[in-house]
DNA sequence: GATCCCCTAGTGCCCGCGCACTAGGGGATC
DNA sequence: GATCCCCTAGTGCGCGGGCACTAGGGGATC
């Protein structure tokens, strides 16, 4: 059974464009077509495509408001839909992963990608540009290991730093152990000295020292 | 010029799949193999290749310290290192990213993601498998959903904000409970329903919100 | 008067955390 | 080579805190 594909694009070239990819691909069907974002919704509701490939710039209804009308957090039963756009500008990454996207593809990407993308949106995963991806791990890591050093000369060591950081977001003993790939026993003598150093009496007030001192936003 | 590629894998099937995928790109080349991760290091200094695939399991020194030695926040000219493994754990992910791995990919990934992986990390962009990157976005609007909708308006009644308080100062159970003139068990059913309306998993959470929210200063 | 919420208070359970202490490998410094 | 610090890891212990549940008095609303 192939995967059963919605395109919803304004511009008749780009649905031409990827009606030709994707039918190439044996394992692909395209079901239909839409041209503006209202027509996009209502084709996808009726015909519940396993997936739907959405542009942002659509008449009508714009690509995330519509994404957000069939996959977003309050949709009971959510479409899968890879938004699909020329400009890679950050916002509409941040705005169409809100919507319950599961893809973001920019349109300079090569067939290859473009069918990863159907492919994997079809088995309940995501891709995403390597282009996005990039800026998206940056985030990642700069969230899980900004060693930044702290304002108060307190000569925290930087694994010190990685596990108060942990704390100041909420994250057990446990949690902390599995991200940072070590034991427990370890997490807990790092924080140990932590405390000794802030003359912390609780994790608790670690979390406070690190918010007070402005180690997170 | 073709992308100068060094795969580091201790299985000669592995590396011999790899090489017959990527060599099949004109726009590639494998200019090197090892076997362990003390090969790999030794040989990516020597050669600089502009994409490095790196197994994490590997005899001597693992694919993970591996990167980190070339490509980690403390390398001042770091190499573009694509890790690849057979398990996909979150560990595993966490540790790579943060190791500086420009991307992350799955054994069972097909060959289009594989050459996918190595022209995105050769242009600096950034690969990572789809079934992880539906993990890492799901990190991603959990963080971003966290900070979007900052209500100060979840209804606390006085006495809940009195604890609220009290517990994003550092304050133990015992303390407020003495501060306000309160018992213990009650300090601990008006943390409860702050924890539930919240949906802290923790005191720390709660100070945490307290804390983001302005509180406090 | 009935209903609802808030504040108060309790019990039992047990897991996570903090405390004290030891210890070895590795890198840097003297 | 000796010394120091950092990172790693472990054991044992005990308390604080989180979880589930019940419950009664009082004020406000319907």
């Amino acid at each position: 059974m192939p995967i059963r594909v919605l395109i919803a694009d304004d511009q008749t070239l780009v649905r031409t464009g990827f009606r030709l990819i994707l039918n190439a691909d044996p394992g692909i069907e395209v079901i239909s077509e839409a041209a503006d974002g209202e027509a996009a919704v209502r084709l996808a509701q009726r015909y519940r495509p396993d997936v739907t490939l959405m542009d942002i710039r659509m008449p009508k209804l714009d690509g995330l408001r519509a994404t957000e009308l069939l996959a977003g957090p309050t949709v009971v039963d959510p479409l899968r839909v890879v938004v699909v756009t020329t400009y890679d500008v950050d916002e509409n990454v941040y705005a169409a992963l809100l919507a319950g996207a599961c893809g973001f593809l920019l349109k300079d990407a090569g067939p290859r990608l473009l069918l990863e993308a159907v492919h994997a949106a079809a088995k309940g995963e995501s891709m995403v540009s390597p282009s996005v991806t990039v800026r998206l791990l940056k985030h990642f890591t700069e969230d899980a290991g900004a060693r930044t050093p702290p304002r108060p000369d307190i000569p925290l060591t930087a694994r010190e730093l990685d596990v108060v950081l942990a704390v100041a977001r909420g994250r057990t003993n446990a949690e902390i152990s599995a991200a940072l790939r070590i034991s427990l026993s370890t997490v807990k003598s790092h924080l140990a000295s932590v405390q000794a150093k802030l003359e912390a009496r609780n994790r608790t007030e670690i979390a406070i020292w690190a918010w007070r001192n402005r180690l997170l936003t």
